[in-house]
DNA sequence: GTCTATAAATGGATAGAC
DNA sequence: GTCTATCCATTTATAGAC
């Protein structure tokens, strides 16, 4: 820490406004449909401010996929912690991811539905993620535990959050009218019934 | 029909040409990623020829999409129309989506991974299209029929093949090493506990 | 119907003042 | 650290010959 600590750096402020505004627009109208102008605009800054704080556009989208994987990989393990067992881990898993399309449908729109190799070229794919790893983990675990039947575990774990992933896609596609958090018990308890033993 | 049927025009190709040379390089790098010029180089065509056949770069990409969009849906009504029941026509449904998925990668990677509302602003969520629809009703008929228990057809249309559709996700993805088509029983059955009453 | 050449616009990125 | 002005490459789309 180099930064004096007296006050918050006005650099700071305008690199997160930056992000989110970049969030606001990749998420509403996709990657390439946005420009640098256009953020610059909605952002209220300058391009030289832009690329003082990011080295290209590209490294600005790396830095906020980042950032959002981080926030969700976050969410997901808190939600897990307080719980044991392999079904009630990933009820609340289904809960919270739930909760955050709801709640920060930007987000989820930005992490779930973008297709980040299309101008993220040498990042792994989404499925390879923290977060992702942690709700195959929670399944492998539920396996060995015996709560979990013997299975390939790539189908035990698509089975028990996939129906969860779709019911996502859909709220986000906005074709599912109702609330996505009415169903959390039923999506998680007709998943399990899947793959207990 | 005013062509003549004495032989094939030559535009008839030519078109086909760009459409599957679209095909390669949309799935591969993605829409914005793909000029007119490399369509061009890669077609062996002229400029001149493609804007001949196709309004704009949007409107060849709504020409392949629909066309990609029927061939799903053909393939998906074939292979439930021998069967009988929810559950054998959910599981050649989802037998017909990972033979398509190994055997027309290019295909799935297109028409399930691509975001078209980025470049098709006016084109209705996928999930409202019409091999969706078709796998939903199936399952609606279950319902009636008593072979699937009474819940929301939404979550009961997730649960069947949601898990289906995330390993389709990461076979397109890579991640997944094996055969997908190995799986088909055990993902069918699985998902099938979720929702039999 | 297909070609080449080119127009017109946009967008990412840089330079240099403050 | 932030701003304005501008460069340069790329891209979509058109014009007009064949």
């Amino acid at each position: 820490m180099t930064k004096p600590i007296t006050h918050r750096a006005k650099g700071d402020d305008l690199r997160e406004k930056v992000l989110s505004t970049a969030l606001e627009l990749f998420s509403a109208r996709g990657y390439f449909n946005t420009s640098i102008q256009d953020i610059r605009q909605a952002a209220g800054v300058s391009t030289g401010a832009i690329y003082h704080h990011f080295e290209n556009k590209e490294a600005l989208a790396k830095a906020l996929y980042e950032s959002l994987l981080l926030q969700m990989d976050v969410a997901i393990a808190c939600a897990c912690q307080p719980h044991h067992g392999c079904y009630a881990q990933s009820r609340a898993i289904i809960e919270q991811l739930f909760t955050l399309t709801e709640e920060q449908p930007k987000l989820m729109q930005f992490i779930l539905l973008a297709q980040h190799r299309e101008y993220l070229p040498n990042e792994s794919p989404i499925c390879s993620s923290k977060p992702f790893k942690a709700m195959r983990q929670v399944i492998e675990q539920g396996m060995i535990n015996g709560e979990v039947r013997q299975m390939d575990v790539w189908v035990a774990a698509t089975t028990m959050f996939g129906g969860a992933l779709r019911m996502m896609n859909l709220a986000l596609d906005g074709v599912l009218g109702h609330s996505l958090l009415k169903h959390v018990d039923e999506v998680a308890e007709a998943a399990w019934r899947g793959i207990k033993s």
